[in-house]
DNA sequence: GTAGCTTGTTGAGCGTTGCTCAGCAAGCCG
DNA sequence: CGGCTTGCTGAGCAACGCTCAACAAGCTAC
């Protein structure tokens, strides 16, 4: 039944590598309105034309399916945010952060989706979650000219959790100007990352 | 099979109160170890000792069971969290956060059970997680003597996200004292609230 | 061209899990 | 004892993740 897609098509056979980007975007454009974990095998093959079978002689797993999808969308988000090569030291940060805000503003449900999805459970996509934040600290410590240290890394984490939360909620409801809104985000970091993580 | 739990007792037949009680305990012990939305009835079914069937009884769908656990969870957060009625209005959020860091250095999976689960995808979930952290911030910006509007709710609320990280994070990895955790906390949420949300 | 190999692809089918439904039986009342 | 309420069960269905044996598309070799 769901063999060849369409009558008149003998059958389509398709390349490994094009059959496993055609099934990964899939799930890319799947992500925004369903969970990852709760994409069902069956809705994947349905769209691709092919058999359930299919898909996991790509994926041996479930898992390891929407795993690939939420890397995928990972990559995605981190060739967005990080700087071109030759940016200047202090517009890298700026410009991480702008670029972010507009991700968002662009794309509401489907980084709702990312970030949410992060922490539903499963440790695999948990995982790809905590890897790209990591890539990205590393990214504003370097451009920032602060040492790498297990404090400043926890500072910076916290404020992305922070910069996630706060944007996503004002894209709902803006309650300054986006001018504002990147000020005060820059300006918690620059204090929480110049007061050695001290108060007063 | 998963009929009578025990061969001499001949069938236990308990309250309905009481059986709503024991399956929701039930998934609150599963809790830490366990995505609230991958808990199997035939699990909690197994350790209750009854029926599939009875558990539907009760709840007629498993995410209603489990949303009724997720609550249940919240419920006990507060209730260690809100301040004990006659506190002195400035010692409230100091207390509830050394309350609330205490109950992560007690039950660190749980917590994090609790906060991750959150987020999972579903809304149900989503929707008690949200309430919880709602009512925290009328408590916060009651007792801060602070006016209720949507820019404060929002900076409280990202603030949360922003200790929920670091105290998660702090626990595992303990950078500081508990002390300086506590005061950098304070002051980031004091700047936070009397700047007006804008920086400088 | 046809034989043969590789490999993309399928269909039938199994175990688990969420959920339904008809009916049993425990305990109380008359 | 008869009858009522209601806690409770077992059989069974549909959906889903996953397996496996086998088919067939397209290439190369003769």
């Amino acid at each position: 039944m769901t063999g060849s897609s369409r009558p008149g098509h003998p059958r389509l056979r398709r390349t490994a590598g094009d059959r496993r980007a055609q099934l990964v975007q899939i799930g890319l454009e799947l992500l925004p309105t369903t969970p990852v974990q709760e994409l069902t095998i069956d809705e994947v093959a349905r769209r691709a034309g092919i058999s359930r079978s299919l898909l996991f002689h790509y994926f041996s797993t479930k898992r390891e399916y929407y795993t690939a999808v939420t890397r995928a969308a990972a990559d995605l988000l981190l060739e967005h945010l990080l700087p071109a090569p030759g940016t200047p030291a202090e517009q890298q940060v700026p410009g991480m952060l702008d670029r972010y805000v507009g991700w968002v503003e662009t794309f509401p449900e489907s980084h709702l989706a990312f970030v949410r999805g992060a922490g539903g459970g499963d440790p695999w996509v948990s995982e790809v979650y905590e890897e790209t934040r990591g890539r990205l600290v590393e990214v504003a410590l370097t451009t920032l000219d602060l040492p790498d240290d297990t404090l400043r890394r926890q500072l910076v984490l916290a404020w992305f959790a922070f910069t996630e939360d706060l944007v996503g909620s004002w894209v709902q409801e803006p309650t300054m100007t986006r001018e504002e809104l990147l000020a005060l985000l820059r300006d918690v970091l620059d204090r929480l990352t110049t007061d050695d993580g001290r108060g007063r």
